[in-house]
DNA sequence: CATGAATGAGGATTCATTCAT
DNA sequence: TATGAATGAATCCTCATTCAT
């Protein structure tokens, strides 16, 4: 039992290490050496919470993925109408890319690199449920445009990795005002806005 | 044939390698010796036409955004208004995405990577300013909702290469009518609301 | 057999197979990966002891310098009159290049080359102290020339340099008589001349 | 015979680059490329001038060791007695090593390293002789100390290479006191002085 | 469970040399 | 004669991984 418990936390110590490390100067700068040296543990010891590194890489991406949607749908709940079902979402999500800024980097970082198996990014995208669920049910009540969810995804939730990543390199800043407006461009480009014409 | 110059079949060839590897499986599985083989060359040879991985990246990085922009705004004239422009600058954009995949991929791996000079990144940006600029007269004639170019582009430009990944994995077809309704939901996002004039 | 340390066996065969290699074909035939084989070590394994090939030549530098030096005064001490304890350094020295020959090698083959780095050389000169504290009693004493230490050392212990090359290249002999002989011409160079007394 | 003039000067400017750069770092930072440019020549260039690397390094000693040994005997006549004569070569040669810096330092960088060829050396000490018939009478007339031809050069021309080597070390100053200081020590070291005992 | 030492394979880069002109 | 481009081999070094303890 003891054991167990430092086993958890030797195992996120290594989670944080790769977040951080990645965070830092990217893949390519996140040796097994130096994360070991980052969770203050042997690099033999890596491979007693992991198979190695791609299965390190992996997990820590699922890890935060599922950080991410834990978060997004902490508040939501499935008895609210849907644009402000989809307003408190979308908010979360700022509000997660804002304060967890670590794990927020590091997803991006992950986007399009092929350093993350295909399947654990399956696997990762699974958590989204609600919010699919949710432009379901917008679709179907006409509420929401009829558009694929990528679409949807890449017209609301994706623009807000850009504009941390932005935020980030220092040529932006994400006041809540911009937040607010972004919300606005988000919202703007889903809905369906010819009911009152 | 010729010897006396450093023939710019070369230098294309290494470029155009680079992309490839790093398209086909990141950054970290794009070393010099492969480059080079794939570019038919010796790896010494690369060090004619770049000063070394990193220069390498870097001219890679301008030559293709460079493509980029030149594409985009091929067929675009300062003469038309604020809409009709963007559309067309837009639609030229999607299309690059998806005739000259290559180049698309490559520019999205390297959104997010440090593989990336900051300096090199910033040259980059340099050519997108007829957009900005079209941006701006927008804003200023109360057409185009008054966001950062950040934002907007985030909403209009981003998602597309969200898009173009997507499809590059399988998980997603841009099919014409898909590329329509993403045009529509770009425009949402940023034209400013008149509905109740 | 004990792994939980780093072998000073392994540290001691990568030093040996540095001054091994380096005397047979100098400096620049000795890579890491031939010092490595020659030490039966992987190439990476040096790492672990060094932290390049700098370190590596500059620490085989200080060990030899080091030995050499302890070996030349491991029977002197000072409470003898100036010429007995010369003669006695002296001979020490002469044995130091007969009789480890390897070491003495090497030690000349560093002499005029830029490989060693300038503030480790002066860290080798350090344990020569007791024959400057030597010539200085000579010196203040009126048996010894008043002469800087460089020319004192470039007249009594260099020319043995010389002449061990010399023999190593297998020109020359050095008999029991030829470094009596040597003995002489050094101590007569040094020496207060007093005949006309 | 004008093309064959500018050949020469093209082998005299390689010669010059050699020795500048192994003067500055070594042999080890004085690549065939970089001597090319120094010398304002492409590098195939060096190939119809000389056989490879070690060709070219051995002929720069050759050049090199005839430069220094036609200055050593330039004011020097038979007809002298032994200890003039010594004292007119040993001071010519010192002369040499601080007025012709550069290739008194060249040479102090050939004299323990395997990058000179042993032929090659054995051929570059013939120039010597002046100096070796001087020593052959000075023994016989009983002036000289009956040594070996190597130890006298040991003692007495020898320790001005050190001595230069390390006034370019900045460690030491070759003052025209020191150098007269030397040349006594030099002679002292050899000459027989027991003759008015 | 945990470790530090050890490693072979592979990475970027340089070099002496050659080739086509 | 002279060249700049081109290169395969070799150099230093790093990395993911394993092993003996």
């Amino acid at each position: 039992m003891v054991r167990l418990q430092k086993s958890i936390d030797k195992r996120n110590a290594l989670i944080k290490a790769t977040i951080k490390l990645v965070n830092n100067n990217g893949f390519h700068a996140a040796p097994m050496s130096k994360i070991a040296k980052t969770a203050s543990v042997s690099p033999a010891t890596i491979y007693l919470y992991f198979e190695g590194k791609q299965d390190l890489v992996n997990k820590t991406y699922l890890e935060v993925k599922s950080s991410f949607t834990t978060y997004a749908f902490a508040t939501y709940t499935k008895d609210v109408d849907i644009e402000s079902g989809f307003k408190k979402i979308w908010y979360r999500i700022a509000e997660f890319k804002l304060k967890k800024c670590d794990e927020a980097m590091f997803l991006s970082q992950c986007d399009n690199t092929p350093m993350i198996d295909e399947d654990c990014r399956k696997e990762g995208i699974k958590h989204l449920q609600p919010l699919l669920d949710l432009w379901k049910k917008g679709k179907e009540e006409g509420i929401i445009m009829p558009l694929s969810d990528y679409v949807l995804y890449a017209y609301t939730i994706n623009p807000l990795s850009f504009l941390m990543v932005a935020q980030k390199r220092g040529v932006f800043k994400l006041t809540k005002e911009q937040i607010n407006a972004a919300y606005t461009a988000a919202w703007n480009s889903i809905k369906k806005n010819n009911k009152n014409k």
